[in-house]
DNA sequence: TATAAAGTCTCCTGTTACTGGAATGTAAAG
DNA sequence: CTTTACATTCCAGTAACAGGAGACTTTATA
């Protein structure tokens, strides 16, 4: 199938797939005729699968990996684990950084009243 | 007095003051003989703002207005807090997807044995 | 004072994962 | 046969810097 009928299924753009060719992600065959690519059906579970993976905050490097892994009937799921134990790590490291962010703005917001005058403690704060 | 001192004093990298300075959000003076940028209080005070604006997840952009606001002894507060409450929001939808993303993938990592066979309920449900 | 070391300058590249657009070629529909 | 739709490559832009080269200035040491 064309390059559109791919992207339709594995619900990524047509730019995304022809980028994932690019850096030789998932690498289709070309038609000789046209020179247009041309993706089986494994093709597209590559890009389903790695759409997935993107979707839980998996970057194409891991993806790559977990692809290969994917694609080894001999690997072990312990690296697969290990790998989403890490990702798991990196996540809540986000989340804490972000609760706290948040913590700290709404207190700032409580604080200022809103109004037309110019006294703001969030500037304040800022500017401290 | 030069980049490296403003950079310590605001607590940025002198690369990160240079930047600052290419794209017009905190401008010093230049010593005519040198060439060399010449801060002064008022610049590394905008420099603090900044990086602390920054570490609140403001862009660039919204730096550029809050500094502008900081500067305008006319702001009303309202226009702050609005500012700050819509990086609230999107902090929130932030949390919420790393939150979904975490109870996702922390399920598969339960249902992974981890060991060495080959069987892996992460790599299937990617792969679904 | 000569020289070396440290600091600064500009300019260019690379980062992440794409998106948008231009110029051009191919395929399908009417 | 022409229009339209889809495909191709290549280049630029995104956010917010970091790293490094080559050249110049200032400061410290011998």
């Amino acid at each position: 199938m064309n390059i559109s009928q791919a992207a339709k299924l594995s619900g990524l753009s047509v730019k995304t797939v022809r980028y994932y060719a690019d850096i030789k992600i998932v690498e289709p065959a070309r038609d000789i005729q046209s020179g247009y690519r041309s993706y089986s059906n494994d093709d597209v579970a590559k890009l389903n699968f790695i759409g997935k993976a993107r979707r839980f905050n998996f970057s194409i490097e891991e993806c790559r990996e977990l692809l290969s892994l994917y694609q080894d009937k001999n690997r072990s799921s312990k690296e697969v684990k290990k790998l989403t134990l890490a990702k798991i790590a990196s996540i809540d490291e986000k989340l804490k950084e972000f609760h706290s962010l948040r913590d700290e703005l709404s207190y700032l917001v409580n604080c200022c009243n809103g109004d037309d005058r110019p006294s703001c403690p969030i500037l304040d704060e800022l500017s401290k």
